[in-house]
Formats: structure tokens, C-alpha cells, sequence
DNA sequence: ATCCTCTATATGATCGAGTCATATAGTAGC
DNA sequence: GCTACTATATGACTCGATCATATAGAGGAT
């Protein structure tokens, strides 16, 4: 299994994340303001820290398919120096969608404080080498 | 994007799951005790909920995973009645590995707590409907 | 002019976890 | 024989995530 003990050139590039979280904090962020994809791309790297830098392939396909599902809408701007923006704003039934993903995300956090407080319980009860005779 | 409205007759599907959370829970469960892989099953029935039904083709192979991985041995137990079952036991190199889990899901945690306070405070700051103006 | 870097958006190929369907087989009850 | 439960396993497929790559405007250096 993958244990982090880099076996490419590449190391270990496992995900272990939560299935599609990009999406709640893309459009968390764009709760707070508008802003284009780039600008998110630097967002969450700065929220995340640089080793978990996000996929601009992954980033600009969730903001496309955001859009086709009315979650954001998206205008032009043109204004800055470099290549025009687009920029993304989050509509209604995107803040539908984000309050959905809180309650989703305190249900997975909740199934992962309970694994945790077992993991704790065993590490507790010594190393437990066999406690096969032992029912409780 | 999947909203939990089953668009299908089968409902909504979406897992939105840490990855490879089977591993650890299987690798805990093991921990505690030997077992045979319909025990493993049941036993993360019990524990995520009926809804939450794990699927038998995935435990079975991560469990020849874990087998192939050093992290588990196994051997046949034919004494019960019904087919013969194989049975795991945790190696230490599945301890490491599922100590290794536990610091990785202890983070995962965090990430999910950030988010969560951040969103509060979106929630918090009234429906923040354009913010645009003032800065802070 | 040409090259490089930064900004900015986007697509194609591929990987692999997770899901769904299905196969096999032993035991027990009707 | 038929069905149900226990038990393990594989093949096909979906789709989120990763990796590589393409395009293009603007600004600075040589």
C-alpha cells in the first residue's frame, strides 16, 4: 500500500482527501467575493499551503461544470494587464449547494472523530497482542 | 453537480468519502481482533449505519491488498459450519500503517475544521451579498 | 525581434478508488 | 430440489483526481 515512502522518482501521490472538496471551498470563496480561476488557484494554495497546491485542470473543470449546473455565473473582464478573465460569481443555488456540503462535511468529520476515539481506545489498552481469550 | 435529489431511480449515489477510508477502518478493526472478511463486513455495518453499506468486492480486495502489502497474514479456518473463511491477522507492518492513518485522518480533520469555521463566519458576516467595497 | 516569465484558461490521457453486477460454493431448513 | 444464509472473489464501469500539454496576452531582459 501506499505508506508516503516515496516509490516513484515522483513519491507517493496518493490523494486521501475528501471526494470532491474542492468544491465547497471554491464556492466558500466565492461566497466572500467574485474572483476568476487563477485567483482561486492562489487562494487555496494559500489556505492549503504550498504541498497541496491544487490542479488548474481540476480547478477550471469544477468552475465550467459549476456553471453548467447554475451554480455560478461567469463574465468577461477584460480590464487588467494579461489575458482577460473570466470571472465567477456564485449564484443562489450555488449557496444552496454550499450549505449541502457543510452539513456533508460535519457528517464526515463526525465519522472520522469516531474512528479516531476508537484508534484511541485500542492504542490505550496496551498494545493488545492477542486478546482473543479475553471477550471485553 | 449531485445534490442529493436522486436524479436516478437509484437516488444519488455520490460517495463524497475520504479516500480509501476502508483501509484504516478495516486496519482498526483488526487491531482489536483477528477476523475473517463477512465479520469485517458486518462489522462496518454496524458501525457506519445500514445506509452505509460496505461493498464486498471492495473489502475483499483490500484485504488481498493489505495481504500482498505485508500489512495482514491470513490463514483457512474450515471449524465452522458453512464455506471455509479466511482469516486476518494484523502484522506490526499494519500497525505502522494504521498509525500512519491516524495522523493522516487527524489532518484531514483539521482541513474539514477550517473550512467549516470559515464557513460559519460567511454565515455569520449577514448573506454577504457584495462585499465588494468594503475590504474587511 | 527573440526569449523568458508571469498571468490566465483549457483539454486530452491516464490512474485508481468506488460501485454494480455476477459467479462460485458450502450448510441448513422446508 | 429450492431457497436462504454464509463466505469469498472477479469483471465491467463510473468518475474524481492527476499528469502532461496547448494556447495566448503582457512585461522585462538581452
Amino acid at each position: 500500500m501506499c505508506r508516503g515512502r516515496a516509490k516513484s522518482a515522483t513519491g507517493c501521490r496518493c490523494a486521501r482527501q475528501v471526494r470532491g472538496f474542492i468544491q465547497p471551498r471554491l464556492l466558500l470563496l466565492l461566497a466572500k467575493q467574485a474572483a476568476h480561476g487563477y485567483e482561486l488557484m492562489e487562494a487555496l494554495r494559500a489556505l492549503e499551503g504550498e504541498e497541496h497546491l491544487a490542479d488548474p485542470g481540476m480547478l477550471y473543470r469544477t468552475l465550467r461544470q459549476f456553471e453548467a449546473a447554475g451554480l455560478v455565473s461567469s463574465t468577461w473582464d477584460e480590464a487588467g494587464r494579461g489575458p482577460a478573465r473570466r470571472v465567477y460569481r456564485l449564484t443562489e443555488a450555488g449557496r444552496d449547494y454550499l450549505a449541502w456540503w457543510s452539513t456533508d462535511i460535519r457528517q464526515t468529520r463526525a465519522r472520522l472523530d469516531r474512528f479516531l476515539v476508537e484508534y484511541e481506545l485500542v492504542q490505550a489498552n496496551g498494545l493488545a497482542v492477542h486478546p482473543k481469550s479475553s471477550r471485553r
